[in-house]
DNA sequence: GCTTTCAATAATATCTGATATTTTATTTTT
DNA sequence: AAAAATAAAATATCAGATATTATTGAAAGC
């Protein structure tokens, strides 16, 4: 299912935005148009676009007159951007918990049979399928909150997940067998309609993470 | 106090993010690169960086190949914003209320009085000074915030604030007075460090300044 | 009259290359 | 070794070219 761009804009920026999050683009280094240019084959034109949305996103740095540079990291920065997954997620999941309806269900539970599956790959050392996996998960994270009913909402959930990734993807190690079953507690209760069970066990879920996620500092 | 911006991107960045949330580029508007370059004086590639930034932000849209047009507004759309802003405001309010020290407090008491002053002004009907007027607002709010903590919140602030901002340059009225009386009381409950009081007063400011909005549509 | 088709026109996305200015790195001087 | 001067690298910005894609308006068909 790879999702093939069209113009060459977005295809950059979207390889430029998964190479931060994977961190393929090093925290904090220099982001050298000239080296860009090689490495992604488009035009300086367009690689300055792209890392003019990059910066709008806080992916990118871009200090006045000094060019770009991959944002850095920092134990502060983590802790804000999972406090405010929490918040946002939290209020998101019990809306969309509220509002959910057939087709809700049936995409969540699609969501989490797929994340499930891999999960157990995962489990049995399977370590060559991390990014497929990591998608699993986003797209469940999203299937949760999708009927929360606010696109704005989604909007910023999705720039907060993402930067939420970064640190989980920094950490070598990840937390699979006890995330799993978070999901699927979250996942049943999402579905028995027991948003204050959700939300709680959702912000756990966040919660832990970050405190995995802290060890690399 | 203008801001001079050094780059020809920031000061153009600047200046159509402005005349966007202040009306003068009209909902819906396509935003033809052409035109834009003689009207902001800047060349197509700072114009399409600017754009992008502002596509990032929500300000503006980008349809895949068909260039960019204005952010149309909608109903739905400032209701979700408006309720964003309560989430995320209050939440920030109530961290900043714990958290702010002297220097906090001193700020905010600076940026009430100059809000207040100009409000009285406003009150006798000179209405020159509009746009001073809102970024007072603007300052009075991220006053009250500011020792919240997270540099992430403020920044998702700062931008949900603005797009708020548009919608309510939208509707020729304002609610003046009432919206004094607000400021006042969140203020007086922010210096008490009721931060209860203040988040209440402050989800009712924003509220009623949604209906108010929503008699544009 | 209304819809479809096709050509003509306009606009976009993208690239290359040039220049003034600013940073950064290097060397020289004190 | 710190400060100053110089050289090299990188940036921001512009202009102009081209292939591709959208849009518009006219012609044709129903």
């Amino acid at each position: 299912m790879t999702v093939t761009t069209p113009t060459v804009g977005s295809s950059t920026y979207q390889q430029i935005k998964r190479d931060i999050i994977f961190g393929e683009l090093t925290p904090g280094t220099k982001l050298k148009l000239e080296a860009l240019r090689k490495r992604y084959g488009a035009s300086l034109s367009t690689l300055r676009e792209t890392l003019n949305r990059l910066t709008s996103e806080g992916f990118v740095k871009a200090p006045e007159q000094r060019g770009f540079l991959v944002s850095p990291v920092s134990k502060e920065d983590l802790e804000e951007i999972a406090e405010l997954r929490i918040l946002l997620e939290c209020t998101a999941l019990r809306q969309s918990i509220q509002n959910g309806d057939t087709d809700w269900e049936g995409n969540l539970v699609a969501a989490h049979h797929k994340l499930q599956l891999m999960e157990q790959k995962m489990k049995q050392g399977d370590d060559s399928q991390k990014e497929t996996w990591k998608r699993y998960d986003w797209e469940f994270h999203l299937a949760l909150i999708e009927a929360c009913g606010s696109a704005n909402m989604l909007s910023l959930h999705s720039t907060l997940f993402d930067k939420y990734l970064r640190y989980q993807m920094l950490v070598l190690t990840d937390r699979g067998e006890v995330a799993a079953a978070e999901h699927k507690a979250m996942f049943e209760a999402a579905l028995a309609r027991d948003a204050d069970k959700a939300a709680k066990i959702l912000t756990i879920h966040i919660d832990e993470g970050l405190k995995h996620s802290l060890s690399a500092f």
